[in-house]
RNA sequence: GGGGCUGUGGGGUAGCUUGGUCUAUCCUUCGGGGUUUGGGACCCUGCGACGGCAGUUCAAAUCUGCCCAGCCCCA
């Protein structure tokens, strides 16, 4: 008998632990944090991993809205900064990919291959694109002929396809990656390297956005992008004390450009190499959001990334439903002038319309009933503070267009406290723990991966913006003012 | 990279240990109708499932193998 109840208790452990419905329920996001994730990802309608392949899911209508926004937040960056969009071929030729030495090393072990075209054998095999060094930059070769054409700026947004063996997460870990990359070439590896420092910038913009605080740091050598000259990340920290990549910057210096052949024409008719930068993001960036600004009721969502930012919910009254909707009606034609406004007129009861619109984190929800109506007043009540208030109808849509604008910065501010909560300066590895770990290093590569392999933490590098230190290496104990970040990571 | 666990309607589950009684349980969701509306209301009614393939057997949701998918732990 206690047998028997041992392994059913075994047999179904995974349902025991999911005995709380989560739906009916608040979910403790510090504990069953996995859980708790893709609990709202399933509630709030974001995508769907049920579909049957591996690390490849399906957005949903919400989920893409919302992916949509922080495109077009991207887009507005780069195309305001003199970039091009473009769209390359999803298949790169094998001759092309293999080019690149370090690049193919570093991207062999998880590339998907098309060998066949119908029933015949390709002669040359195509990769499905990890990223798109290797398909863009025999292009640039032909687009590139003299110092007039430089720099050259263009990006895409599109998926690439990563081969990842390990288990998956939604919008974390993926086979299939709604991408974004922007490539560059200039005339010199100064001109490149200015034009990082304006990604800088617009990274800046862009994580105010979707309020996700960061930190630059530069990689070291031996984690570099694969064929770079030198990789810069900015990596923000998730609730679980895990380190997240939200962004990499990558100067290329002329390494591709040797091998793609690209090069231009100076004023002089001499012939040179040019020098090249890439800026990636992901979906990712959605994944992170949901992490560090998600509840217990589910997705909350800073107002520039909400797809609705404000919800209308009239409550009706027997004898009065006509009236009340028209009324509804009115307060969210007002609204719509000055945010996405959503009017809910589904026939279910108030509260369930809450637990929706709340679990999909919109900022705003604008109650209007009898009781509103006969004080000329609405009910306004904020998804990330839950705060309540009456307001008056008069003037409304600026007041609460100036509440979004609080609630963007209030995120930030939140998120960034947490961040810096969680950070650590560390004298010893035994000290090591959840959260970034801030230390000394000698800037030996053999003890910063000492640091990985004592700790299992990844080494993120050395903080881009300069911070002053003064200490020992913490594996040689060599005196040394340069500091080094690393964190446990996805 | 190494080890372990799980797969039953859309979601959560009972049944599996000891094969037959399964025409597969319950909750929820969903469709239709009514009633209601300031935090998941209620009543009536209806639809809906054993991951895939192969094997063992008179008989498989239940046992075995492989595959696919999901999850956990360690490095």
């Amino acid at each position: 008998m206690a047998t028997n109840l041992r392994k059913k208790m075994r047999r179904h452990r995974n349902h025991i632990i999911a005995i709380v419905p989560w739906p009916r329920h608040p979910m403790r996001k510090d504990e069953e944090f996995s859980e708790w994730y893709n609990g709202v990802i399933d509630r709030a309608e974001l995508s769907d991993k049920r579909y049957p392949i591996k690390g490849m899911n399906v957005w949903r209508p919400y989920g893409w809205a919302i992916m949509k926004l922080i495109d077009q937040a991207i887009r507005e960056e780069f195309d305001s900064t003199g970039h091009g969009e473009v769209n390359f071929p999803v298949l790169i030729p094998e001759t092309e990919f293999q080019k690149e030495a370090e690049h193919v090393k570093g991207f062999e072990g998880d590339v998907l291959w098309v060998t066949r075209g119908g029933l015949n054998e390709l002669d040359v095999k195509l990769v499905l694109r990890p990223t798109s060094e290797t398909a863009m930059y025999p292009m640039f070769k032909l687009w590139i002929r003299s110092h007039a054409d430089l720099p050259l700026k263009v990006y895409q947004i599109v998926p690439v396809f990563r081969y990842e063996t390990k288990m998956t997460r939604s919008f974390m870990r993926v086979r299939e990656i709604h991408f974004f990359e922007a490539h560059t070439a200039h005339a010199s590896f100064e001109d490149a390297e200015q034009q990082i420092r304006e990604d800088l910038q617009m990274n800046e913009r862009i994580m105010r956005l979707l309020a996700l605080p960061y930190l630059i740091s530069r990689r070291p050598d031996w984690d570099k992008f694969p064929g770079a000259h030198y990789s810069l990340g900015a990596d923000t920290l998730l609730p679980s004390g895990r380190a997240a990549q939200l962004a990499t910057f990558h100067h290329y210096r002329d390494n591709f450009a040797k091998v793609y052949d690209v090069t231009y024409e100076t004023e002089k008719g001499e012939h040179r190499f040019v020098h090249q930068t890439t800026d990636g993001m992901s979906e990712r960036l959605l994944g992170a959001l949901i992490s560090i600004h998600g509840d217990e009721k589910g997705l909350v969502l800073p107002p520039a990334a909400a797809p609705v930012q404000a919800v209308v919910v009239p409550i009706l009254e027997k004898g009065r439903q006509e009236e009340m909707l028209l009324e509804a009606q009115r307060l969210f034609l007002e609204l719509r002038e000055r945010m996405r406004v959503r009017l809910d007129d589904r026939d279910i009861r108030p509260g369930e319309k809450y637990y929706e619109w709340e679990a999909r984190g919109v900022p705003l929800r604008v109650e209007l009933g009898p009781r509103d109506l006969a004080k000329n007043v609405i009910t306004a009540v904020r998804r990330d503070t839950g705060e309540k208030r009456e307001l008056p109808r008069e003037g409304l849509p600026d007041r609460l267009h100036s509440v979004l604008d609080l609630m963007q910065i209030a995120m930030w501010d939140r998120a960034e406290k947490l961040m810096k909560d969680n950070t650590f300066t560390i004298t010893s590895l035994a000290d090591a723990r959840d959260g970034f770990n801030r230390m000394g290093w000698c800037g030996k590569d053999s003890c910063g991966k000492a640091i990985s392999e004592k700790t299992g933490m990844n080494v993120l590098g050395t903080p881009f913006y300069p911070e002053p230190f003064e200490g020992t290496c913490i594996v040689s104990g060599e005196p040394t003012k340069q500091v080094l970040y690393a964190a446990k990571a996805y």
